[in-house]
DNA sequence: TTGAAAGCGCTAACAC
DNA sequence: GTGTTAGCGCTTTCAA
C-alpha cells in the first residue's frame, strides 16, 4: 500500500539555497521580492528556483501567519441562476487580489452552513461571505470575533455587515405594477424558503402597499410551495387551476416560481396575461426568454457579489474603520409580456 | 511551556494538553479519534477542547502530511447553465468526504488555467478537476506527475482520465433527427469556442450523418459566432435575417444560442418550427421553458460532474488501478416544439 | 546585504 | 496507554 509515509520530495528553499550558495532565508527573501538582497544573489536564486521547478508551499506561510490568502463562500444554492452570478463576481474580485475561493453550498441547511463555516476557520481562511440559510447569525458573529473578516450577503444583518437587495422597495414595485393596471383580484405564490429576510421583505413590502390601498390578499389565493424549482411552480399552477375563484393576477415570490408556473398553465389553455398576469421576481437570464417573457423585479445579483467582496476585502486588508456597513441595493421594475 | 510568542492567540493542543494533565501528542490521538487513548483521558480531553473552543489548524497538518482534504475545480464559466451544475455535483461528492473545494474561473483563457493550478498545487490540494481551456496539457500532465490527482472534465485527454459526454453521438442524433423530419436545407450556428473538443465532436458527428446521407451544409449557412451567449443566439437570428436563401433547420450549438436566436426571430415575425425548425444542444433547465420550448440533446451534467469526482477521490484514496479511465456518458435527444 | 536560531501547530516514529 | 523527540517548509527576530 501506498508507502506515502513522509518522503516529502518536493523542492524546498533548502534546495535552491544549496544551489545557490545561500541561506535558506536569503531565498525566501529574494522570491518573494523584497529590496533586501543583492541583484546578482537574486537572480541566481531565481535562476536556481526556475531549474529546480520550485513550488512554495503555502501551507508553510499559512502557518506562520496564521492566515491564508483565501476567501470562503457559502452558497444557498450553486446551479441556482440567481446566486451564481453572485459567486462568479466574487471569484473574479477575488482574483484579482490573489485569493482562492472555497465554496459551500448550504442548501438552506443551517446544519451544513455551520459545518462549512467550521472547516473554513480551521483551513485559516481571510474571511468568508455567505448568504445565510436562517434568521440565526451567532456561528457568524463567532467567526468574525475570532478575528476573520464576515460579510453576509442577500440578506440583512444587523449587528454585521452586509449587502443585499432591497426587497421590500421590489414587492412594492409589485404591488404599485400590479394596482396601475387595474388589478384588484391578486394573488401571491408564496415560498417556505421565505424564513430569509430577503423573500420576507418581497411580502412585506407587496403587501404594505397593497393594503395602503385597501387592496387585500384572501387567504386562498396565496399558495405556499416549499421549494424554488421550476416544478414548485408548476405545481402550483395545479393548485391555482383547483381554485374556485380565482385572482387576475398574481405575483410569483421568484422568476423560476413564475416559470414553472405560467408553463403550466399555457399547457392547460390557460392565457396569460389575459386569463392571468404573471409577475416573478429576479429577473434571472432566462426570464426574458420565458415562453410568456417575464414582468420581473431586476436585481443586479453581480452588482452585490461585487459589493460583498469589496467590503470584505476592506475589512482584510484593515482599511475599514469599525462600524458595520449596510449596503442595500435598489431594485428595478423590468415590464414585459406576462404582465405589460 | 507555552511561550505564547507571536501574535497567534488561537488555542492549540498544547493548551488542551495543559488543562487535561496530558501531553500534546496524547490530545492530537484523543481528537482524531483513534483507539489508542484510555477512556477516561479521552473524556477529560474532550472536555477540554470544548471549554476552550478548540479549532484545529489544518495547516499544520497538511505541511506534515503535504497535502490537505481539499480538492479544486477550474471551470470555464461558474455561472453558466451548464456548468454550474457539475460544479454542485462536485461538491456534494466533495462533502460527502469531507473535502473541501476551492474553484477557479478560467473563462476559457489558458493563462489564467495555469495560474490556478499552480495557486492550487501551492495549497497541496489533494486532486483537480477541470474543463480545459484549450487543447494543451501539459501543465495538467505535469501536475499529476507531481502526485496530484486530476481528472478532464466534458473534454477528452488521451493521457489522463477524463469524464465527458460523447458529443459526436449527440450531433449524430441532431442530423438523425433532422433528416427524418424531412429536412434537406440545414443551416448550423457554430461557435468559435469550438476550439475545444466538445464543441468539436458536435460539428463532427453532425456533418458525418448528413454526409452519409448526401446531405451538405452550403459554407452561407454556416453561421459564427465568437460567444456563446443568448445575446450572441440573437445576434445569429440577425445574421439569418440577412441570408438571401434561408434553411429549413439549423442547429445552434447550444442552447443559450438557440433561445437567443427563436427569441430573436419571433419577435421579428418568423415562425418557428414552421418557418425555420431549430434545435439546440445540452438540454439546460430552461430549455423546455424557452417561447418555444427547444428540441434538444440533453447531457446529464451533474452526473458527469458525480463520475468525475469518483474518479478523481478513487485516485486520490490510491483504491484505483494504474491505468487512464475514459468516460463518455451517452446523450439523448429531446424532442420539442421548436423541431417536432 | 546576509545569516543563525527559533518556532508557527501538528503528527510520525520510536521510546517507556 | 502515554510521552519524548524531531521536523514538515517557511518566516520572524535578532545579530553580524
Amino acid at each position: 500500500m501506498i508507502a506515502m509515509s513522509r518522503k516529502t520530495n518536493a523542492v524546498t528553499l533548502a534546495h535552491i539555497a544549496a544551489r545557490a550558495g545561500v541561506a535558506p532565508i536569503t531565498v525566501s527573501r529574494a522570491l518573494r521580492g523584497g529590496t533586501l538582497v543583492a541583484k546578482t544573489t537574486r537572480e541566481r536564486i531565481l535562476a536556481a528556483a526556475a531549474e529546480l521547478c520550485y513550488v512554495p508551499n503555502l501551507l508553510a506561510r499559512g502557518l506562520i501567519h496564521n492566515r491564508t490568502s483565501t476567501i470562503g463562500v457559502i452558497i444557498i444554492e450553486l446551479a441556482n441562476p440567481f446566486f451564481a452570478p453572485m459567486l462568479s463576481s466574487i471569484e473574479t474580485a477575488a482574483a484579482k487580489r490573489d485569493f482562492l475561493v472555497m465554496i459551500g453550498e448550504s442548501g438552506r441547511n443551517e446544519e451544513r452552513e455551520r459545518k462549512y463555516v467550521e472547516r473554513f476557520q480551521q483551513l485559516r481562511i481571510a474571511g468568508i461571505i455567505v448568504t445565510p440559510s436562517t434568521k440565526r447569525m451567532d456561528h457568524l458573529a463567532a467567526l468574525r470575533e475570532s478575528g476573520t473578516g464576515v460579510v453576509v450577503m442577500s440578506r440583512r444583518w444587523a449587528d454585521g455587515d452586509y449587502v443585499t437587495s432591497d426587497h421590500s422597495v421590489g414587492g412594492q414595485l409589485v404591488a404599485q405594477h400590479l394596482l396601475s393596471r387595474g388589478h384588484r383580484r391578486i394573488g401571491l405564490i408564496s415560498c417556505e424558503a421565505s424564513m430569509g429576510s430577503s423573500f420576507f421583505d418581497r411580502i412585506k413590502g407587496f403587501h404594505r402597499f397593497l393594503a395602503s390601498a385597501t387592496v387585500l390578499i384572501p387567504p386562498a389565493w396565496v399558495l405556499h410551495t416549499s421549494g424554488n424549482r421550476i416544478e414548485d411552480g408548476e405545481n402550483m399552477a395545479d393548485a391555482f387551476l383547483a381554485l374556485r375563484k380565482r385572482p387576475s393576477a398574481i405575483f410569483a415570490l421568484t422568476d423560476r416560481l413564475a416559470m414553472g408556473f405560467t408553463h403550466r398553465l399555457l399547457s392547460r389553455g390557460i392565457r396569460i396575461p389575459e386569463d392571468i398576469a404573471v409577475i416573478g421576481y429576479d429577473d434571472i437570464p432566462f426570464a426574458s426568454h420565458n415562453q410568456i417573457p417575464l414582468t420581473t423585479v431586476k436585481i443586479s445579483v453581480q452588482r452585490m457579489g461585487e459589493l460583498a467582496a469589496e467590503v470584505l476585502f476592506d475589512r482584510i486588508g484593515g482599511t475599514r474603520e469599525p462600524g458595520n456597513r449596510h449596503i442595500r441595493l435598489s431594485p428595478e421594475l423590468v415590464i414585459r409580456a406576462s404582465c405589460p
